[in-house]
DNA sequence: TTGTAAGCGTTATCAA
DNA sequence: TTGATAACGCTTACAA
C-alpha cells in the first residue's frame, strides 16, 4: 500500500495531542475544544490524511457492511431490487458486497463464507439457492426477499392474492381454458409457488379447465426464450378455437409470449389473454401493454432493510449481552448454541393488479 | 460481535504450537508437516474457527476489493456489466462493493472516499459523474468503462465504427433522411459521443440529409419513454412521405420507437428504418427483431478486469519500490507526488453490426 | 477535556 | 519446520 499510510499517530505527533485526542475528534467531536478542533482539522490537511476504515473495523467490530446474493440481473425484478437496495446507502449507510449467485450450492455457500469473513453485518439473500435452515444457522441477522423463508425473517409479495387477481381477471375475460407458465423448480416452500396455488383455486372455484405449464430454469435469457416459445407452441396446438387465458409467472416471460404470437398472426388475437407478474417496465412499454401484477418493489426493499437493520441492532445488543453472560463460564464458550435466534419475521407487501392491453375482457 | 471470536491464539493453545504455525498452516500449507496440519484441522473443527479477513487486510494490505460504481441498472446495459463483473470473481477471487451512481459529484465523490477508506485495490467506473481527471487523482487503479476516459485507463467499444455501421447500413437502405436520436448531455471526451461522429460523417459522405435529435436524461425509464415518444411525433409530422432512417443510441430507445411506431401503425411501415445500439436481448426480442450494433459486453469486461489486475499488481511493486525509495528521506513523505501513474491504457472492443427486421434493404 | 495503554486478529521479520 | 515479537491503524476503558 504505497508508502506509509498517514495514521492518527502522526497526526498525533505533529499537533503535540494523543492518539486518543485524534479519535475522538472524529467520533465525538464535541468532546474537543473548538479550538483544538481546528488545530486538528488543519493537520489533516496537511498530512493529507486519509482515513481507513479497515482499522476501525478491528477495533471496534462496525463492519457497516451487508452481503447481498442475488440470483443473476438478467431479469428485470433483480436488477430493480439490487438497485433499490444500493440506493439505501443514503439512509442507511450500509455498503453492500455483492454476490451474483450461482446455482451450484457448493458455489454459493464460498460466497456466503467470503462475506462472513469479511464481517458483514447482515445478509440480504434473493438467491434460492441455500436452505433456509443453513442460512439461518450462520448466526447473523439474514432477511429474505422472495423465496423460501422458513427459518429466517423475510419479505415476500402477497404472491398468492396476486395470483388470485390475475386469474380472475382471465376469468372475467371470458377464458375456456387457463394456463400457467411456471418454473419447475420451485418447492412448496418458496413464495412464488403461492402463485400456483392461487391460480389453480380461482380456475376451481370457477370451474374452469386449466392447466399448468413448467419449464426448468436455464442461466441466459436465450434459453428462456426458446424454452417458452415451444410451450407457447404447444398452447397453440392443443387448444383450437379455444380462449386461452395465460398467465406468466414474470414479465420477461409474458413478452415472450406476447412477441410470439404478434409475430405469428400479426396481431393480438381475441383468443389470446395475457397476463404478466412482476410490474416492470418492459411489460408496460410493450407493443400491446402487458396486464401484470406488479410487485411494489421499493416497498420490498424498504422493509427489508427496515427488517435487517433493527435485526442488526438487537443482534448487537444481545451480543453483548450474551458476551457478559458467558464471561465467568468460558469453559462453555466452544458448543456455545449461541446462533442468532430473533424468531424470524415476516413482512407481505401487496402486489397491484394493472389491467392492460393484453387482457381486457 | 457475539462472544469472542475463535482466534489464532485459541487453536494455538488447543494444539500447542504457535500463532505463526497456525498462520502458516493457512498461507504455506507445504510448510507445515502434514501431521501437525492434521491436528491443526482438527482443531479447526473443534473449536469451530471462522477466519477474520478484516484482521488480515489490516496486517498485510490486501483487501481483495474492488469498488464499482454503475449509473444505475434499468438500464439492460449495466445491469448485464455488473453481472458479468460480478462473475469474475470465479476468476479472480475479487469481491465487488457497488455503489449505484447519483448524478451529484458530491454525492459520488463520498462514495469514492468510502471506498477508498475500505481500501478497495482498484476501481471500476461506469458512471459518468466524476471527470477522469479526478479519478486519476486518487492514487488507485481505476479503469473506465464506456465513459470519458482522458486521463485513465479504460476499455470502450469502438463507438465511431458502430455508428458508421449503423448508418452505412440506413443509407442501403435507401432513407431520404437520417435522424440520429441521443442524449444531448454528453460531452465530446465521452466515447459514446463518437456515435455522432460517426452518424454524420457517414452522412455527409453520401450526401444524405440528416440531423440529431437530442433528448436530456432523465432518471427513470417512464421519463426516458416520454421524451422520446415526442421526439417520434415530432419525425412523424416533420418527415411525412419520407424514408426516415433513425439511428438511436441505444437500444432501449430504439425499442420505445418501434413500439411507439407499431402502436400507431399497427405494423411498420417502410418508410420507417430503426437501428438501435447496445445488443440487449430485448432488441433481438422485439416483435420486430431491432437492428442494433451490438457491444460485446463480455469483452469489454473481460478488458477490463485484466487490465485493472495488471494496474493492482504493478501498483503493488511499484509502491513497495517507492517505500524502500523514500525509507532514507522521510520529510518528503507529506507532499509526495506519489499519485498512482502508470500511463493510462485504452483499449477498443470492435462492436458487431446485427442487421435485423427493423432495418431491411 | 485529554492521555495511557491494552486490545482487535491477522501477517511479517527474525531467530532458533 | 517452528516460535517470539513487532507491526497494521483504530477504539476504548480507565486515569488524570
Amino acid at each position: 500500500m504505497a508508502k506509509r499510510n498517514v495514521t492518527y499517530q502522526d497526526i498525533a505527533r505533529y499537533t503535540g495531542f494523543s492518539k486518543t485526542t485524534i479519535s475522538r475528534f472524529f467520533n465525538r467531536p464535541e468532546s474537543v475544544t473548538p479550538d483544538h478542533r481546528k488545530q486538528i482539522r488543519d493537520a489533516l490537511d496537511v498530512l493529507d490524511y486519509k482515513s481507513n476504515k479497515v482499522a476501525r473495523i478491528l477495533a471496534n467490530g462496525q463492519t457497516e457492511f451487508i452481503g447481498l446474493i442475488v440470483p443473476n440481473l438478467y431479469l428485470g425484478f433483480y436488477a430493480e431490487l439490487l438497485n433499490l437496495f444500493l440506493n439505501t446507502y443514503e439512509k442507511y449507510g450500509y455498503k453492500f458486497i455483492v454476490f451474483s449467485g450461482s446455482s451450484h450450492e457448493e458455489t454459493e455457500r464460498r460466497y456466503i463464507s467470503e462475506l462472513l469473513s469479511y464481517k458483514v453485518e447482515g445478509l440480504i439473500v434473493l438467491s434460492h439457492t441455500i436452505p433456509s435452515i443453513e442460512l439461518a444457522s450462520y448466526g447473523i441477522p439474514v432477511v429474505a426477499v422472495e423465496r423460501e423463508d422458513r427459518y429466517i425473517s423475510s419479505v415476500n409479495t402477497d404472491n398468492y392474492s396476486g395470483a388470485v387477481q390475475a386469474t380472475e381477471l382471465l376469468y372475467q375475460c371470458r377464458c375456456d381454458i387457463c394456463l400457467h407458465i411456471n418454473s419447475q423448480d420451485y418447492d412448496p416452500q418458496v413464495p412464488a409457488s403461492a402463485r400456483i396455488t392461487g391460480f389453480t383455486d380461482v380456475c376451481e372455484r370457477h370451474g374452469m379447465d386449466c392447466r399448468i405449464l413448467p419449464y426448468t430454469l436455464g442461466n441466459s435469457y436465450d434459453d428462456l426464450q426458446t424454452k417458452v416459445e415451444t410451450i407457447v407452441e404447444d398452447i397453440i396446438a392443443s387448444y383450437p378455437g379455444k380462449r386461452k387465458g395465460i398467465f406468466c409467472s414474470n414479465d420477461t416471460t409474458a413478452g415472450i409470449v406476447l412477441n410470439h404470437i404478434l409475430r405469428k398472426y400479426g396481431h393480438l388475437p381475441d383468443e389470446f389473454k395475457i397476463i404478466g407478474f412482476d410490474g416492470s417496465p418492459a411489460a408496460r412499454q410493450a407493443v400491446v401493454p402487458i396486464s401484470t401484477v406488479a410487485q411494489q418493489t421499493d416497498k420490498l426493499v424498504e422493509s427489508a432493510m427496515e427488517l435487517l437493520v433493527r435485526q442488526i441492532s438487537e443482534y448487537a445488543t444481545g451480543a453483548s449481552a450474551r458476551e457478559a453472560d458467558s464471561a465467568g463460564n468460558t469453559e462453555n464458550a466452544v458448543n456455545g448454541g449461541d446462533s442468532f435466534s430473533l424468531k424470524p419475521e415476516h413482512r407481505i407487501i401487496p402486489p397491484i393488479l394493472m389491467p392492460r392491453g393484453t387482457s381486457r375482457p
